[in-house]
DNA sequence: CGCAAGATTGACCGCCCTCAATTGATGTGG
DNA sequence: CCACATCAATTGAGGGCGGTCAATCTTGCG
């Protein structure tokens, strides 16, 4: 409920601040799309017994496309970790607009792909997956998303989160760093052990 | 290596028959896009270690079109439980191409909760979610895809997919036939206790 | 201060993974 | 036609990882 949304104009672009946790959009609301800059955005579909993780967008995806076919968003967008958006405003019928908007279906194929991977395998495997997914999209340091957003994206759950991360953090894989709630987290130790993307 | 692709040509469509298992094209081939016109297709990403499961695709959704970005296949596709696919001709500076991409990019990201929605949960949930996905952009009776196959979208072990079944079975929610191997699958079980799409 | 939300920690145990052996189905070559 | 190899599926035994329940603690906010 707090506006806690300052918008920046850059250029001819008009920005907007998300706070971790904070809700971008809801389904069946109606607006335009928008391109992530920076941070890291989870989408979900409401349905009778709550919200279901949905789906994963980084830096550079562009969210809630379908309301230019559809007039309105068919999920929920909620920033993970703090991130910056921008409208994204391109005519349907301008040129180029068909290889943008198969950039963009090459974009959301790869992360499903992503997604998918961060959902097997052990504890300590998806999640050390989806932080270094995050931080390979951005800065290698940022602000630690809710567990409850790491369990349901990882499909495991909040108690385990917990312990993995400080098992991740003990074997120097990450970094944790601050009180309690409002942590932020360094990667430095993942960026060696994982592939290049 | 057995060409067993019967193409038939029918009106100005030439559609090419797959068999359950058989591999439609592989990453970093040339070819072109196609359409699935009934059946259900899964993606694999081709590491060091093997092919990763990545994506899902069934009746009227586009594979491949990354080609017409990039110019070769970014994943392997592979025909889960047989299917029919055609050839996706659209020239991409025709009118309306933009929203044909449109539809094609929520018609993927829906894919993805699908595919999101069976790796979590309990393993009959997994695979029960998994047929039913099958069943419901097709018939509700079609070709038992491998137990490999279903482990890999589920996330699941062989061992477990396989007693799943039989417990489904068991419990009527799903009508094995045939014998060990190229069994047949009916939902009519399933069908009354699933949310409708 | 009092409350709520998020995070931590411990104990228990159940589901699923792992390893292993076996059977059934299919294809190949002699 | 049979022996053989290969692949897919089945079945069992055992154990470990993560879910579940619960209590506690921290932080933030009204």
């Amino acid at each position: 409920m707090h506006s806690n949304k300052k918008e920046t104009t850059q250029g001819m672009q008009c920005q907007r601040s998300i706070e971790r946790g904070e809700v971008i959009y809801r389904a069946g609301e109606q607006g335009n799309a928008w391109r992530v800059v920076s941070g890291s955005v989870r989408l979900d579909h409401e349905e009778m017994e709550g919200a279901r993780f949905a789906g994963l967008s980084l830096a550079g995806d562009v969210i809630g496309a379908e309301t230019l076919l559809l007039g309105s968003y068919t999920y929920t967008a909620q920033a993970l970790s703090g991130c910056v958006i921008e409208p994204w405003l391109q005519p349907s019928e301008s040129p180029g607009f068909g290889k943008t908007m198969l950039r963009l279906l090459a974009a959301a194929e790869r992360r499903t792909a992503d997604v998918l991977a961060v959902r097997h395998g052990k504890a300590d495997e998806r999640v050390g997956g989806l932080l270094w997914l995050i931080g390979s999209a951005g800065a290698s340091r940022f602000k630690l998303p809710r567990l409850r957003d790491i369990a349901d994206i990882t499909g495991l759950s909040i108690e385990t989160v917990s312990r993995t991360i400080h098992a991740l953090d003990a074997e120097g894989a990450v970094a944790v760093e601050g009180r309690r709630q409002r942590r932020h987290i360094g990667l430095a130790g993942l960026l060696n052990t994982r592939d290049l993307y």
